[in-house]
DNA sequence: GCGATGCTACTCGGATAAAAACTGTCCGAGTGGCATCGG
DNA sequence: CCGATGCCACTCGGACAGTTTTTATCCGAGTAGCATCGC
């Protein structure tokens, strides 16, 4: 059970992106030379936040990637389910069903598994959790020397 | 970001084990048969809660597996930690601290990332719902006739 | 008859391949900006 | 001088290999019970 680690490239990204502002479109290669990271497969990752409405992208010259709402409108549940998928960790195969329970009477699997909803009752949790929190709430918490540095670094490339 | 099905596997054979009672050892071939998955598989998670404390496994003929606790002192926290390991799913990488965020003053990074922190409370309240329900628990919920087929397909393979 | 002993069948346990998912890389389609050309 | 036009550089987007994790399988070490043999 490992989570990708575009999930923590994506979510670095979004506050990148709020912190160098909305007046330009950042490009693939600039956020990934912000982190030192292959810039090819990043990519990827933030192809899959335009396809969940996150973030919007611009082609052609001085093209690159925008947020698509406001930080305090995107959750990390949002991000998370944009890389990862929607489906949970946990997936019932119903594997009571079989071997010995093969022959049992039709209706005695009615109501779900015990432990599927254990299960999901954990990864609601989780996910409450996630949504509870925004884009904004980590630019606030981040310590601001951090988008300085980011903003000073980044201001020769913004043409 | 896929659990391992081990998962619902052991929770299955740990719900099993209470099923048919503490005196007899059950072989992992008649676990397996009881759900119709590779026995040889399912024996190697099964390894896994024997060295997390919660199986004991006894070798030899009439040898087996059965509860190291009583069903109320095993959580479903510790069946999962056992299987997928006690590494939560997201895993900080520190990306901050590369690229353009090399040049940080030293001290800059001294409280961990904020990223780091909001994916870990979630995971915490994840850990948390699943501390909370034991073995027991899905004893209490499993449907009565379930328990009582498995016992009467048990019956005439204890020797 | 009773006990010790050797054997056999059965179990767990870890080491070993196949499959899937994740990670990493590449090139093509499309777009905006700019220089050039004509009026 | 002003506008339209063609070209070029840059970007996103999806298709293509490499590598690690997961899944599946196998055989060896060890133990409990039983039959046999000796006393």
């Amino acid at each position: 059970m490992k989570m990708s680690e575009g999930v923590e490239w994506a979510l670095h990204c979004c506050l990148t992106l709020v912190w160098l502002g909305d007046e330009t479109a950042v490009p693939t290669s600039t956020l990934a030379a912000a982190f030192d990271i292959p810039s090819h497969y990043l990519n990827k990752f933030l192809q899959a936040l335009v396809r969940a409405d996150i973030l919007v992208s611009t082609a052609g010259a001085k093209g690159g990637f925008r947020l698509a709402r406001k930080p305090e409108k995107i959750t990390l549940l949002d991000v998370v389910t944009a890389i990862e998928g929607s489906d949970g960790a946990f997936r019932c195969a119903e594997i009571r069903r079989r071997g010995a329970g093969a022959a049992a009477k039709p209706g005695e699997f009615a109501l779900p598994c015990g432990i599927a909803i254990a299960m999901g009752r954990a990864e609601a949790a989780w996910r409450r959790e996630l949504a509870a929190q925004t884009i904004l709430d980590l630019v606030k918490a981040a310590p601001p020397a951090g988008a300085e540095r980011m903003r000073c670094w980044y201001a020769p490339r913004a043409r």
